[in-house]
DNA sequence: CAGAAAACTACATCGAATGCAAAATTACAA
DNA sequence: TTGTAATTTTGCATTCGATGTAGTTTTCTG
């Protein structure tokens, strides 16, 4: 059957894992744009072509767990109470996120080099840009089914936008001042306390007076 | 001497439009990813070689304005009146982004179909995001040089990230459902208004307790 | 007009990515 | 086991974006 027993299953698990590991090792020692798609190839044991029917691109290795993360926030959304409050769903989608990190962080120390990475070359920041808000469009269209009378879509959007946005912002700026990533945690998570305050402070005004929005 | 009446300047100037108009003919005609670098520079009588000297990307063509939006934004800020409300300034910000595009809008009706391919094409997306974020950086900064008192820099990228992102959000997200540049407009200007009657409505917190973030 | 400076061009090259058809490998059934 | 079908791997060719270089043309300046 087409399990995930079968020879054929393991070896390709095997060569999956052998080029993320090739080509993590060649990122992190001689840098991202510096590793060509055929020295991870051949460090894995692989010809070139077959690299690419594993990966779509060199970037991918590095985001190819980033529907982990976009899935669990999705699944706190997803399994809200009814009735609760969209800044405490979107507090708790954050803090899960925050918490995957820290987690991960114990767990292996060379995440927080690869995220360096992310954050400084310029074609893996545009792509981790890119991502991250087609997540956050995901989220931001959970948020509304998950709470339709207290967010219209726009407002849903505003504030998926504006904690992600908000967080990710500080994030960087901080990182971008040399703060440890410490401390870059540290600043996001304070941004998002900020953007989450400001939303349960807000009036709902749409609610009230003029038409909601779509 | 080095001013802009020389021969010279006046025939790269010429050529360097000569190139946009080439690309963005070509572009909407055929698609950015069907168009190559050697054609443009074909339709604009140049050697591909040479598009090269005048843009370091077949992308930069398209963004090629882009730091006239972003100077704009920072002028605001930096002429913000002693001791004015950093929300205040923000919604100023966003105004004067969104008076331009629609300036522009009225100026020339092609602005909507390559705005068009900066949302529908990946790789035009993802620099986008890129550049949007980095204007979100400075504009970070600056908002916390022109109100230190009201935002620490954390805050300040909170505050910004919120607007800003929100706003971004919201516009695309209407255009995936189909929503007419008036509309995302309107969606966008709806998330800014939310996410500043939010910031403008959120208590000082860490003015009043606990030690300012850096 | 002559020499310097700048721009343009024609290569040559590299790396990412894709298509294709021929091996090699795995699965399965007789 | 063996033959065959399905799947993977591979090598090769090719396209395109991007960069380096060296030589030619154009513009500037005195």
């Amino acid at each position: 059957m087409g399990e995930g027993s079968g020879l054929r299953e393991r070896k390709k698990l095997r060569t999956r894992h052998a080029l993320i590991e090739a080509a993590l090792e060649l990122f992190l020692s001689k840098g991202y744009e510096q590793t060509t798609v055929s020295e991870i190839a051949a460090a894995a044991d692989v010809s070139t072509r077959t690299f690419f029917s594993y990966f779509a691109s060199k970037e991918e290795v590095i985001f190819h767990n980033a529907r982990e993360g976009a899935d669990r926030a999705l699944t706190v959304i997803a399994e809200a109470a009814p009735g609760e409050r969209a800044a405490d769903l979107l507090g708790r989608v954050v803090a899960t996120g925050f918490a995957a990190i820290d987690m991960d962080e114990r767990v292996s120390r060379e995440i927080a080099p690869i995220n360096h990475l992310t954050m400084t070359v310029p074609s893996l920041r545009a792509r981790g840009l890119l991502l991250l808000f087609d997540v956050q469009r995901e989220l931001a269209e959970a948020l509304h089914r998950a709470c339709p009378d207290e967010l219209s879509l726009t407002e849903a959007s505003a504030a998926v936008g504006a904690v992600i946005g908000g967080a990710k912002l500080a994030a960087f700026v901080h990182m971008s001042h040399g703060a440890s990533p410490e401390e870059m945690m540290r600043a996001g998570r304070a941004a998002t306390a900020f953007a989450l305050a400001a939303l349960r402070a807000s009036p709902p005004a749409s609610r009230t007076s003029g038409p909601p929005a779509p």
